[in-house]
DNA sequence: TCAACAGTTCCGAATTTCGGAACTATGGAA
DNA sequence: TTCCATAGTTCCGAAATTCGGAACTGTTGA
């Protein structure tokens, strides 16, 4: 297993982040990661309710959540903790984030809009 | 020559906002249109300085920003007038277009962040 | 040493994107 | 009218991407 790969801030491309947040799953692992606080495992973050993904879809789409940025991951014993870098990523690139997460109505604590 | 589907601004989906503005091509095309007041040809627009982009990649951009609810596009004689949603879009998604612009650094008269 | 578990990698099938060539629609000129 | 030029769309095959099952890797606990 190859280490895992994250771009440095400034290597942050806004693309990559946008492509990885335009599919309502990664958006749903994203928005969950983002309001449980601490680090989620991938298989705790999985459950969205409606469809069982598989695993390598799973691991997949952490692969692109963490290399366009949006989320560290760090293997803790058997499983991988992750996070997001949301207050870096503010930084970089201000109230993008917050707006993609209410425009998904994904906002923790916050109505559906969609 | 099908009609051309603008989706209602209810039916705006963010996921295909967010896909549609993941490619550079397209951003560029949306912000140049963003900028140029009035409706640009889609050959005005075409000229992003770096690259020839082929009628047909062209055209399906136009066909991705117009279906994701970005632009309307409206055939006026031989050519056809594009303009922003942004008006709109900011109702319903507030701050979105805006942040993401900023991101790419293509907001009208400010610097590149990228 | 072995089994179980969390996640990754591999790889073939299905889907999507890209772009050249042919086509369509409109307007102006002869 | 007919013909031509212009602006853009559609078609379709090739290339690239995505999806997901099966096999694999790394870690812990028995």
């Amino acid at each position: 297993m190859r280490p895992l790969f994250h771009p440095a801030l400034e290597d942050i491309k806004p693309e990559a982040i946008l492509y990885a947040l335009s599919d309502p799953e990664r958006v749903a692992i994203f928005a969950k990661l983002a309001g449980a606080g601490g680090g989620g495992t991938c298989s705790a973050l999985a459950d969205l309710g409606n469809r069982v993904i598989p695993k390598s879809s799973l691991s997949n789409h952490f692969k692109v959540l963490r290399e366009s940025g949006l989320i560290m991951s760090e293997r803790q014993g058997v499983e991988m903790r992750n996070q997001t870098r949301c207050t870096e990523l503010d930084e970089r690139f201000p109230g993008l984030i917050r707006a993609i997460l209410t425009a998904y109505g994904q906002l923790p604590g916050q109505p559906k809009a969609n």
